[in-house]
Order: C-alpha cells, then structure tokens, then sequence
DNA sequence: CAAAATTAAATTGTGTACAATTCAATTTTT
DNA sequence: AAAAATTGAATTGTACACAATTTAATTTTG
C-alpha cells in the first residue's frame, strides 16, 4: 500500500514564505561581518539608522518605525546603552515614556556605516532598479498585511 | 551650526533589507493564527514541510534544506518530539547521525495543514503569479548569497 | 593499526521576537 | 476630584537564530 505524496502546494520550494525567510536570514548573515566592526547586530543597526534620522524618539516611537514591541525594544536598547551610543531617560512632559538620544559616539558612529549600505549592494549582486522594485514589491506587501490583519 | 542630515542611502525607506526583515516578519505573524490550532510555530512548521516530503533525514539534512544549524534544530526537534510528532534515534549505520522519522500524528499533521498554503495565499492578496516571480527572485537572491558568501 | 583529523549533534552563551502580564503614570468618566 | 480606563515601558516566559565549544563516533593518515 502506496502512500499518498505531499500535495504540490505544501512543498518547501513552492513556499513564497520560505524563500523569504531565508531571504532575510541570509540577508541578515551578510551584514554581520559589515557590523561586527561597528560592534552592532542587525537590529540594532537598524534602531540607529532610525536615531540617526530623527534623534530623541520614544520605545514606543522606535517601535512603531521598526515594528517592534518593547519586549524586544527595552533588551536591545539597554545594550546599545551600556555600548555608550544611546541615553535613555524619562521624558519630564509624561514620566512614562522613555526618550531614546544618541549620545555623541552614537552620532559619530554614523560616518563609519556610511559605506555600509553601497558595501551591501555590491555584495546583493542586484541592479539599484531591480533592488528599488523587489524593495517595493516587499513594502506594499508589508503594508497590505498590516492593514487587513485577518480580514479577507 | 546646523548638524549634517542623514545621507539618503542611510534612510531607512531606502533599505532593501529592511523592507525584507519587516515583510519576512509580518508574514511569519499571518502564520501564527493558522498554525496555533496545529500546535505548530513557524519554523516548526518549515521542519514538517519537509519531512512530509521526505521522511528519515538527518538533524544535518534537515539543517541544509532549511538553512539552520543544529544549535537552532536540536531543541526545536525536541519540542516536536515532546509534542508527539517525530522520533529521535541515532543511526546504525553511523551513530553520530540522528534520525528523525514523522509518526503517525506527525504524518496525520499533514492533512490538517493541507489549506494552510491556501489560506496564507488569500490573506497575502497576491495573485499566483506575482507570487511566483517574487518568490522566484528572492529564492535567486538567497542562493546568489550563499555561493559567495564574501567574495566580490 | 594507532594517532590525528574530520564529522554530526549537542551544548553554551548572547541576542532577538513576541505574547502576556505587571507597574506606574496619565486621561477619561462619573 | 476620586475611581476607572488607558497608555508606555518593563518584565516574564517561550522559542528561535547563530557563533563557538564540546563530545562522541568515524575516517584518514602516517
């Protein structure tokens, strides 16, 4: 007695979700030698990228631009604390939320990942347009999901 | 004196990657709802995928199908035995190896976890084809990666 | 064939993710 | 204004990821 093989849509090639899963993992492994002399993972590379944008944001703040909750946020931003790049404190107007600032070897970490990103692209092996578009693509998608969470 | 603005390709809008690890992320939080009911995270879910595939494949098979170490599969595969799903047991034929075979809950899985591609796919409001060329482009991006992982 | 090298899992340690709860501060209601 | 509701961080607990080390088993070498 033979027995039945996987249906096609349950194969891991055929998982849209998979390959961007290992898409993003792969992508975050690319980073690490770029970051590891900035002293930096991933996360928090990106929680810089968004201080070095606009300083003095919230948890809640940071946590809306990255999507992230403070359960991750609070861990990760002590740690970039005890580095000496952020401060943290209480903002006087509302003691509840916590006002994230660069402190000046944070904002003067910004000229050495400078080159990070032109280092990235080289190593992606994809045309500025092709990464403009496949960025895009993932964007609308993200947004998609976000609006209509279980709706549909 | 005014302080320099952050250059363009340091805004976070501008990251590919980030565009990446949010879309991979949001997608991953789609899945919970549909694979709470089966007892499954995601990448637990990534791990039955596969031995639905192909059954009695080693800790190191699976590894190199899904991209993970044995760091990240050893206890996940625990769980899965915990949770009644697959057998653990060391090869005869090479006792460093261990096997790891559904049972028959685990094979029985399969058939509740028969819509989940479907439903993802409604929810992810992509039609079949924009859905295959961008899996299509990051499974070509994942693999560009790995070929050379720092060479370039 | 024994020592050295290699290999496969497991373990250890650090750092996310995220649900759920807690706690304190602020707003809203009554 | 006091009680109730809401809000923002922090905390707790579970589950990945992944580098690095350890352990045991197998291969390769001298």
């Amino acid at each position: 007695m033979k027995r039945k093989p996987t249906p096609d849509h349950l194969l891991l090639d055929q998982q849209f979700c998979f390959a961007l899963y290992a898409a993003s993992r792969s992508i975050t492994g690319l980073y690490r030698p770029l970051l590891d002399p900035l002293g930096l993972t991933y996360p928090q590379y990106l929680v810089m990228l968004v201080l070095w944008e606009q300083d003095g944001l919230t948890v809640r703040e940071l946590g809306q631009r990255l999507q992230l909750d403070s359960g991750t946020l609070t861990p990760l931003l002590k740690r970039l604390q005890a580095a000496g790049l952020v401060d943290r404190k209480r903002r006087i107007e509302d003691e509840r939320e916590v006002d994230i600032r660069l402190t000046a070897a944070g904002l003067a970490l910004r000229e050495q990942a400078s080159d990070v990103p032109k280092c990235m692209a080289q190593r992606l092996q994809l045309s500025l347009d092709q990464m403009q578009t496949l960025r895009d693509e993932l964007k609308r998608l993200t947004r998609q999901l976000q609006l209509s969470p279980t709706e549909d």
